[in-house]
DNA sequence: TAATCCCTCTAACACTTGTTAGAGAGGTAT
DNA sequence: ATACCTCTCTAACAAGTGTTAGAGGGATTA
């Protein structure tokens, strides 16, 4: 890791924690180990370092939808759209909510949505919006098997939808991110999904 | 409204939109229209302030939850368990979700837990913990007149509690709590509502 | 060897931060 | 009239803020 990534992953981490303008160039400094003028040498000043990391963070998601498209798109995943279901579960996971950038991405978005319009479109976006848009793509291929009736499928997305969201807030969005908060979602969304699909 | 009430109204409008630590004795003065040394009086210093807001909020629910108790013993809502539900949903709204003050805690919460251990626990407490026992208590008192199997009773809870988290993060504690955000959130209440308990 | 580029440093700037000492103005009680 | 209480002001403090000019050192190229 070069300085200038130092920087934005310190940054991040900090921003995610206390706020944006709540951070001082100094604050960062210190515990990347340089001096002030070395970070004005990387960023063009304080916002630019705010920029970069949304970028990261755009380009990042920008290739996780891509994927899920492939994923969707996979032959393999057709034969038992119940696996296909599971699978987007878990890449959504690992690359996506449990991913310390993402993570700590989502919530320097919750803080700074109150003030900063950017940062409340891409805020509704990808916890709201996108998300949506996947489980209801996911739904309905498996709907194409038969599973459910064509009525049922939007209110079936629906309520998942705001199942997944509110463990997300609850688990994932609160406090540090640690393995039992990772492990008290995973047995929610367990719970859920078995109760729901498998009887 | 006295200057102390002043002083921590025009504050929780801005620490609820940019976070305590981004907000300045002088901007709070200056909104005001007082002296920094005037807000001294009045308050022992910038956190007085914050703690103030907090002890205010905590009596407000205080009393709130007292009051559902009360709604929940009257004997007029037992007989028809379905208006005792929508009952709650109404006065949740009006005195809680939609109530200015109570909406920027619950905003300035969302900022402050992230690095404020009093706040998270605050937060977990009103916005997930208090509401699931309250919409508990309601759907057990309906279940008594055998709406349902008691077996169904804490999942339908479950879902009904994650539905209304969802959007209340969708719609009122997102933007500016506008009319329209309201109507949104009313709206698609009530459609879950009618959508599983009134077919 | 000399010139160039990349990166970091020292040192300072103008401005903003939370906070305080002390004075004054208006009202109420003695 | 005198004393006191409540509230607001002026003026300043030490420390922290974002930012910049300019020097130096190590590696790479001419």
């Amino acid at each position: 890791m070069n300085t200038r990534e130092k920087i934005m992953d310190v940054a991040l981490h900090m921003f995610s924690e206390r706020g944006y303008e709540a951070v001082s160039v100094r604050d960062i400094c210190g515990e990347v180990g340089i001096k002030e003028s070395t970070l004005y040498y990387h960023f063009k000043n304080k916002k630019d370092i705010l920029d970069s990391l949304v970028e990261k963070f755009k380009s990042h998601i920008d290739s996780l939808l891509r994927h899920v498209d492939e994923i969707d798109a996979d032959p393999d995943s057709k034969n038992d759209e119940d696996k296909s279901l599971k699978m987007m579960d878990s890449y959504m996971m690992d690359s996506y909510l449990f991913d310390p950038f993402c993570n700590l991405m989502l919530r320097l978005m919750m803080i700074e949505q109150f003030h900063n319009e950017e940062m409340r479109t891409l805020y509704e976006k990808t916890l709201f919006t996108d998300p949506y848009e996947i489980q209801l793509n996911v739904f309905k291929k498996w709907a194409e098997t038969g599973a459910f009736s064509d009525m049922d499928i939007e209110m079936i997305v629906k309520d998942y939808h705001s199942y997944m969201t509110m463990l997300t807030f609850k688990y994932l969005l609160n406090g540090e991110l640690t393995e039992k908060r990772k492990k008290a979602y995973y047995k929610e969304v367990h719970e859920y999904m078995t109760r729901r699909f498998s009887a």
